[in-house]
RNA sequence: GCUGGAAUCGUCUAGUGGCAAUGACAAGAGACUGUAAAUCUCUCGCCUUCGGGCUUCGUAGGUUCGAGUCCUACUUCCAGCA
């Protein structure tokens, strides 16, 4: 069973530590989005010192490139992508709601790969099987958002998804036992295509020649193959759906749980309310999805959420939409060619530590790749460190002074 | 100097008798929430009561119901020959 402390609480809000196999997180946190094994325009390294503490990579994704071959083969996401903390994968479950031309059925999800067109199956026991083989830490069941919000797609889709979690329960526990008994053997790779397996224990040449890096020392870390099951509640707008979704997931033999399909829903912290107050208070619940609004980050804290992900502050920054503590500017726009500030007064991202607005505003319309990256590092830290203010402010009593100081401010206008 | 060729919205460009006039870039703005997103959308001659009105394709004339498109002259530029 997956380690969580809780250390402090206030209503249904709390500051925790969840104890994965490649360090701690400390609840609340915003984990980065790297669907494909990266977050977009940033190296680990920058991931590392803008604070992030773990990362949230794509089952779907994964399969299409590299395959999941070939992460298995590299030692799992962690050694593959150098990233040595927290990892966790989301199933491949949104990528049925995303995605043009899937065919669902009760087995799982037909597609087509939309690089080479080859063919492709999701159901619940290939994505357990999948993930296992990129041996992220924290898996997400794999569940399925409806396609309208209308409540009887909402509740088809809820219905499937408990379904499917039972599916995913079982699946998973045979893959954790059958690693547990071929512990050192390429025991994850059921279902998928055969290979020969060459993960060992063994240093490969590129890991030996890397192994005197400075920032070894920062990531070093042991990879475990000990891995653990969130499931998904569902639900959409509705909370009697919401509170059904949770008190089904509530009774399942899984280590925590995602609250998914939530940018669908108007009513948030209602929603929120209905199903934390739900789901037992010992384990850890991630939020799907949801940061690219700060206040998303604030009322899923508020409300008992303990780790977000969302590509939205990544995205944005790509797309020269920047966080500043009065809101998201757009550095394109013509006002700031002349402004010598810096994006935000009293951050500390190497972007606002180093570079002008004006210099931003002239890297984004040279199309410069440092534009992203720089914005990248500023949007990511924006996030990661607010919501590690929320941790604080809960932990000391005054996370309502904080979110309403922030909340004011950002949203004034 | 001679002989060809060319001049179109900030730039490049389409257009060879019915056009406020093509496309790209630039410019102005907007969107983005478990990433098919370094993407997408809108505006881009002037005015508008959003019906439309007005002025435009180097300059000046001409032919024609109608000219960016045809004719003449001029101006500028390019190429070749002197």
């Amino acid at each position: 069973m997956l380690k969580f402390d809780i250390e402090h609480k206030d209503g249904l809000a709390r500051v925790g530590i969840i104890h994965t196999p490649h360090g701690d997180i400390k609840t609340p946190a915003f984990v980065g989005a790297a669907t494909r094994a990266t977050v977009k325009a940033l190296t680990m390294k920058e991931m590392n010192e803008l604070g992030s503490q773990a990362i949230l990579a794509n089952t779907y994704h994964l399969i299409l490139r590299p395959g999941i071959e070939l992460i298995e083969e590299a030692g799992g996401l962690a050694e593959f992508s150098s990233w040595h903390k927290p990892t966790f994968t989301d199933s491949g479950g949104f990528q049925i709601f995303s995605l043009p031309n899937v065919k669902i059925s009760e087995n799982g999800v037909k597609f087509k790969s939309h690089i080479d067109g080859a063919n492709f199956e999701l159901t619940p026991e290939s994505s357990m099987q999948a993930q296992w083989a990129i041996g992220a830490d924290i898996h997400m069941a794999f569940d399925h958002l409806a396609k309208s919000d209308s409540y009887a797609d909402m509740e088809e889709a809820m219905h499937r998804t408990h379904r499917w979690l039972d599916r995913c329960v079982t699946e998973h526990k045979r893959l954790r036992e059958k690693a547990a008994s071929e512990s050192g053997q390429n025991a994850f790779s059921e279902g998928l295509p055969e290979r020969s397996s060459a993960r060992t224990s063994a240093p490969r040449p590129w890991r030996r020649a890397e192994a005197t890096r400075p920032e070894e020392k920062v990531f070093g870390q042991i990879l475990s193959r000990e891995q653990y099951l969130y499931a998904v509640v569902q639900g959409g707008t509705f909370n009697d759906l919401r509170a059904e979704s949770a008190r089904y997931c509530a009774g399942k033999d899984v280590d925590g749980f995602g609250i998914g399909g939530v940018f669908t829903a108007k009513n948030m912290d209602e929603m929120l309310k209905t199903v934390n107050s739900i789901l037992p208070e010992n384990k850890p619940r991630h939020l799907l999805g949801m940061g690219q609004e700060p206040i998303d980050l604030f009322v899923g804290a508020e409300y008992g959420c303990d780790t977000f992900d969302c590509v939205g502050p990544t995205r944005m920054a790509r797309n020269g939409s920047l966080y500043t503590k009065d809101g998201r500017i757009n550095i394109k726009n013509a006002k700031y060619a002349h402004d010598f500030k810096p994006l935000m007064e009293d951050c500390d991202c190497e972007c606002c530590k180093n570079y002008t607005r004006a210099y931003l505003h002239h890297l984004f319309r040279t199309d410069e790749i440092t534009a992203k990256v720089l914005a990248s590092i500023h949007n990511e830290h924006f996030v990661v460190s607010t919501v590690d203010h929320i941790r604080e402010s809960i932990m000391d009593g005054t996370f309502q002074d904080y979110k309403n100081a922030f909340l004011s401010r950002y949203y004034a206008k």
